[in-house]
DNA sequence: TTATTGCTTCAATATTTCTAGAAATGACGA
DNA sequence: TCGTCATTTCTAGAAATATTGAAGCAATAA
């Protein structure tokens, strides 16, 4: 992933609307919301939420599709994951043990304990 | 932790020179650096560097401490942690089975197995 | 075709951010 | 006190961003 993806999709998290957004349609999940319905719920003129979606889009945080006249978009949870794991693979980086601790700490917050005890 | 906190986190890492300085000072770890050294490294000037820090120490991603005439700055894995906590937390609500897929994923790239097969 | 709805794009403006140099300040050690 | 290391404060120009109204495009219904 170029650094370019990677601080776009930090920059689009780094403003009040979009970080709204985001939690909205991770909550929503896949099915995601028509953006006119988010642009109501979070009280956004549709042409500024449009604009916000857009830098969503191009951090890759967030997905569109048509649907009749609707478009529709949701949270990409790959460009989530790719987030995520860039920050764990450089804070690993030379320090495995560091990491460690971070991910044990990081597994109870999903409300699940962790799986695959043995694999590489 | 509060909006204001994350947004100044995810704002501090989408600027090229700051993502540099944090990838710089994940790699250096605990003992981190003196802001001279950084500043010679990256080839910024003194006090562009010590604007940047200081929006790296406002999101919570790097601490700094005095040593003699020198002030070191390290990374701060806390932050990290936070960081990578609310966008977990967040992708968890309502839909672990999500998660669990992501944290699967994120494990291996620690080159290392998962632990605590079970514990809630 | 015409009208309407849903959304995006364009154009313009206001605001903020980035960058760097120069100078002042502060903190420390010799 | 003097030299070093670092921060702070000012300056200013270039660039990026946020926002809105108006216009444009796509899909549907009459």
């Amino acid at each position: 992933m170029s650094d370019e993806t990677l601080m776009n999709a930090f920059a689009a998290l780094a403003q009040p609307t979009r970080l709204a957004v985001f939690r909205l349609l991770i909550r929503e999940g896949p099915d995601g919301l028509p953006a006119g319905e988010i642009a109501r719920r979070l009280n956004v003129p549709q042409n500024t939420l449009s604009a916000h979606l857009a830098v969503l889009a191009r951090g890759r945080l967030v997905r569109s599709r048509r649907k009749g006249r609707h478009v529709i978009y949701a949270a990409d949870l790959d460009g989530v994951r790719r987030l995520i794991l860039f920050l764990t693979r450089d804070c690993c980086h030379g320090r495995p043990e560091k990491c460690e601790a971070l991910v044990d700490s990081l597994l109870p917050a999903c409300g699940k304990a962790g799986k695959k005890p043995e694999q590489e």
